[in-house]
DNA sequence: AAGGTTATCGCAAGTTCTCGCAATAGTGGA
DNA sequence: TCCACTATTGCGAGAACTTGCGATAACCTT
């Protein structure tokens, strides 16, 4: 099954736009935002407005094919669902992003499961701190 | 020595505006957000601009007093410095927000700290995921 | 293939911050 | 106490979304 009819099945609609977001959101390696993407199509198709792009970025992660992140900005950065789960550690002073594998976030995942019974998603949420390189 | 001349030796003035967002922040108890805070006080003082609220929340961060967190949403959560340092368990269903205590975090801190280099602000960061209330 | 539903779209207006700038007002020193 | 210096303010404009709404166009059924 497509996944246009996947998304047909839930009732939902694959519209060129959808098409388009989803296209862009493959393209990106990383973490992207909606602005970026907006961007992107805009360039080609100057008549899709941005807030469709913002949608349908909601649509898709509605629909399991995308998530999002914060990290230490307001700024929502997007990428695909079934990329390579993993953690994000984000440097405070110089920016960087660091990706770490979720094994390093098991042992915490494991106690707030126990503990508080969180079932935390360790991979949505970013790790704020001072990286390697800015350490005094 | 007062904060007002804490804040003074350090080559920065004591202002009414900023002297009301400090005042408004040691009266939320947990956290609160710029807008929360820029309402309040220009219920008392209508001409104070919310740009300036939003100017001395970073200002006073910068100064050690104020900190802030970003839970899963876009909107940036201030609360005192000097509260007792804890976590945040955000679910992501019901938007509740749970802390948990330092200890907790503390062998993934380390962790980050030996393997990666990264000293990591636990306390600064959320964790997302689903709470024991809403979990199926 | 045609038609009715209704998800989705584009647009315009609204919200929530952010930034540049000229005017103002805390401060330390005379 | 008065002054010069400059941090800070209010305002207006702009960025980054968000939302309401009428129009459009996917989809399903026939």
């Amino acid at each position: 099954m497509s996944i246009a009819d996947e998304i047909r099945s839930k009732g939902r609609r694959m519209t060129v736009q959808r098409r388009l977001v989803l296209d862009a959101l493959q393209r990106a390696r990383h973490h992207t935002t909606a602005e970026e993407i907006a961007r992107q199509i805009r360039a080609r198709h100057p008549q899709i407005d941005p807030s469709t792009v913002y949608r349908n970025l909601e649509a898709l992660e509605d629909l399991g094919y995308a998530t999002h992140t914060h990290l230490d900005d307001r700024v929502t950065r997007w990428h695909r669902a079934d990329v390579q789960r993993h953690g994000h550690l984000v440097c405070r002073r110089c920016g960087s992003e660091q990706e770490i594998t979720l094994r390093t976030l098991e042992p915490l995942g494991r106690r707030l499961r126990t503990e508080q019974g969180f079932r935390a998603d360790l991979a949505h949420s970013a790790i704020v701190g001072i990286c390697r390189e800015c350490a005094p």
